[in-house]
DNA sequence: CTTAGGG
DNA sequence: CCCTAAG
């Protein structure tokens, strides 16, 4: 199948390597909702967010001009330039080779972006199959291209049934199969969708925390600022993280590395949060779980079946499949196992064995633009390339498949219904993914993909993919009391014990630049003792607990003073007034720091815990307390005796 | 996004 | 601090 997107660059080749993985140990659930499975379109998400993360990186780290592979290395761009002049043809991006060996390409590259080198301006892209990079200064010319990178050593054969790619129409894009690609078989497009790409963001901060700092203290009265509403970036940090870390999809929104790729991933991802809780309120299935083990245990067939020649849109790439450790790679090839079934189903008319495999062997992004400075490296320039597209897709993807072109609505119908039965049909079978920016994801209710992986069905729920897929050697905070979601601790975990991801092993290796990588985030000293520096915050970070940072004195202080002015309940307002340049602490902390003061005013002293705060202050605290309680309840009295007035 | 509360 | 329900 082909997966068609009107993306510029395709990422071909991306199955999952037999069997390339150590399973890795079962992570923690944490959250209750993270044990349900991933969405449909998380699974594609996820592949996508292979593609972006560690492996993505893989991916990214070998550019094809054409047919002919070349490593980049740091070189500056010019030197490619002549190349990059007549890659009309196409550039390709691909992951060559086994994804272990290129994390020090990766690794590489984010080094250099890291330094500020590049700059990028924001890009955008068109609908129209051919991907571009553009130089702004000339230095590149467009060119529509592929990604060729396949994983898959062991898996060559599926890729036998390659057809053209033409695929069909994309429903409303314009989207023409770009034939350029060989292979396009399942090339996934992305719409269009403006990208912009931070220019040395890089580095989100940890925790997504802006950080202050200085200004803790922040007693600043007199600068209210009448900016608007206090909106802390930070808090669609932690949603973003928050729902990686429930929804197990941490990939892409994560991958980006830029703190700045929050703005535009978080929203739609919140957005998709909240449709799916709406709909499971409702009772609908659409989070439908898949299990992964299930689907080992049914679809596993052997992925030998020679024969298949259609594509797939593969399972989640075994990276992410981390909860179930060991049955991750299983899980994995489970999914191959059915298409191999697939193929040979055609025999069976059952329908209930039908199954399908998918690998999605390319992936199409749409076109870039990307501003890039003529002496940037090679490497910035991948690594925008890479930002640019972690940034379309990490709010996430929406499924749609299409059959000879056509567009299958009916997510009810089963695939034999929809004609997906045969192999002849099935070489004209599409997935189109769609960055899910801002509208709501369409209704999953069994989105194709699921269906498609549902003859498998899996009874348990699918591991919970980590979407980190780039394990980062992270180091935990000392001071991170609970480990940060199961699936991050346990990736961390393993990365330690035994398997060291690529990224981490290249960056042992690049230590000395590593700390290039390791933005440390802006704070005080205290927070820095606790926090010495994270690693390349990457997705690992994913669900990390923000530091505790104490109030000092003088903070309680400036909390006291304003509350008693404020009141209580009118937190945005204490924060705009004392804490406005303290952007680590929300009106929320403030609302929790009240909580606490007030508490430990009527606890006797011997009780009280951690820097001592004046006695003074507390009793002001209490009598503050006392006052706007009484106020509150006041004015509650008053309304309702407004209201008996009005009956 | 804000509040308010429970954890 | 986190998480959520409500508004």
């Amino acid at each position: 199948m082909v997966l068609e997107k009107r993306l510029d660059y395709v990422f071909n080749g991306y199955q999952v390597p037999k069997g390339s993985r150590s399973a890795r140990g079962k992570s923690v659930a944490r959250r209750k909702a993270e044990d349900n499975g991933m969405l449909a379109f998380e699974l594609l998400a996820t592949v996508a967010g292979k593609l972006l993360s560690g492996e993505g990186n893989d991916t990214l780290t070998n550019i094809e001009v054409g047919n002919s592979r070349r490593v980049i290395e740091e070189k500056p761009l010019k030197t490619e330039h002549c190349e990059w002049g007549r890659c009309d043809e196409g550039a390709f991006v691909s992951n060559v080779g086994s994804p272990r060996r290129s994390p020090k390409y990766a690794r590489k590259n984010y080094i250099s972006t890291s330094s500020g080198e590049v700059s990028c301006a924001p890009f955008k892209n068109s609908c129209v199959g051919k991907a571009k990079i553009r130089g702004n200064v000339g230095g590149f010319c467009n060119h529509s291209g592929s990604m060729l990178g396949n994983r898959n050593e062991g898996h060559s054969h599926s890729y036998s049934g390659s057809h053209d790619g033409k695929s069909g129409d994309l429903m409303e894009e314009d989207v023409k199969p770009s034939p350029a690609l060989g292979s396009s078989d399942s090339s996934v497009e992305v719409p269009p969708y403006p990208v912009f790409t931070p220019k040395r963001s890089s580095f989100p901060n940890y925790l997504g925390r802006d950080d202050d700092e200085n200004s803790s203290g922040c007693t600043q009265p007199g600068k209210v600022n009448a900016k608007k509403a206090y909106r802390p970036q930070r808090i669609g940090d932690r949603r973003i993280r928050r729902l990686l870390a429930s929804k197990h999809w941490k990939a892409p929104p994560l991958t980006s590395t830029d703190g700045e790729l929050s703005n535009t991933g978080m929203k739609p991802v919140y957005r998709w949060k909240k449709m799916c809780s709406a709909r499971q309120r409702t009772g609908h299935q659409t989070c439908a779980p898949f299990k992964k083990r299930k689907l080992v245990g049914t679809c596993s067939t052997s992925t030998s079946e020679g024969g298949i020649s259609s594509e797939y849109v593969s399972g989640p790439p075994e990276k992410f499949i981390k909860g179930e450790a060991s049955d991750s790679i299983a899980s994995v090839h489970g999914v191959h196992g059915a298409s191999s079934s697939f193929a040979g189903q055609k025999s069976s008319t059952n329908s209930g064995d039908f199954r399908v495999k998918l690998n999605i062997k390319s992936f199409r992004v749409p076109e870039l633009f990307i501003e890039i400075p003529e002496n940037a490296t090679v490497g910035s320039l991948k690594r925008m390339v890479m930002e640019a597209v972690t940034t379309i897709l990490g709010g996430g993807l929406r499924v749609g498949v299409l059959l000879q072109g056509k567009n299958i609505r009916d997510d009810n119908k089963t695939l034999l219904q929809a004609g997906i039965s045969h192999n002849d049909k099935i070489d004209s079978l599409g997935f189109t993914l769609e960055p899910n920016t801002t509208h709501a994801p369409p209704p999953l209710e069994s989105s194709e993909q699921p269906a498609l992986l549902l003859p498998c069905n899996a009874s348990e729920p699918l591991s919970r993919l980590s979407a980190s897929p780039v394990p980062d050697p992270v180091e935990v905070p000392a001071v991170s009391p609970d480990p940060p979601l199961a699936i991050t601790g346990n990736f961390i975990e393993s990365d330690h014990d035994s398997a060291p991801s690529p990224l981490e092993v290249s960056l042992d290796k690049t230590s000395p630049n590593s700390l290039a990588l390791v933005p440390v985030p802006e704070m005080n000293v205290e927070a820095l003792a606790v926090v010495p520096f994270h690693q390349k915050s990457r997705r690992s970070e994913l669900v990390q607990r923000r530091i505790r940072r104490p109030f000092s004195v003088s903070e309680v202080k400036a909390l006291v003073q304003a509350v008693e002015k404020l009141g209580t309940g009118r937190w945005r307002d204490v924060k705009l007034r004392a804490f406005d340049n303290a952007k680590h602490r929300t009106y929320v902390d403030l609302k929790d720091k009240w909580k606490t003061l007030v508490h430990t005013a009527k606890i006797s002293p011997q009780q009280r815990r951690g820097e001592p705060v004046p006695q003074d202050l507390l009793d002001r605290v209490l009598s503050a307390h006392a006052y706007w309680s009484q106020q509150q309840s006041r004015l509650q009295i008053k309304l309702q005796s407004e209201a008996c007035l009005l009956l």
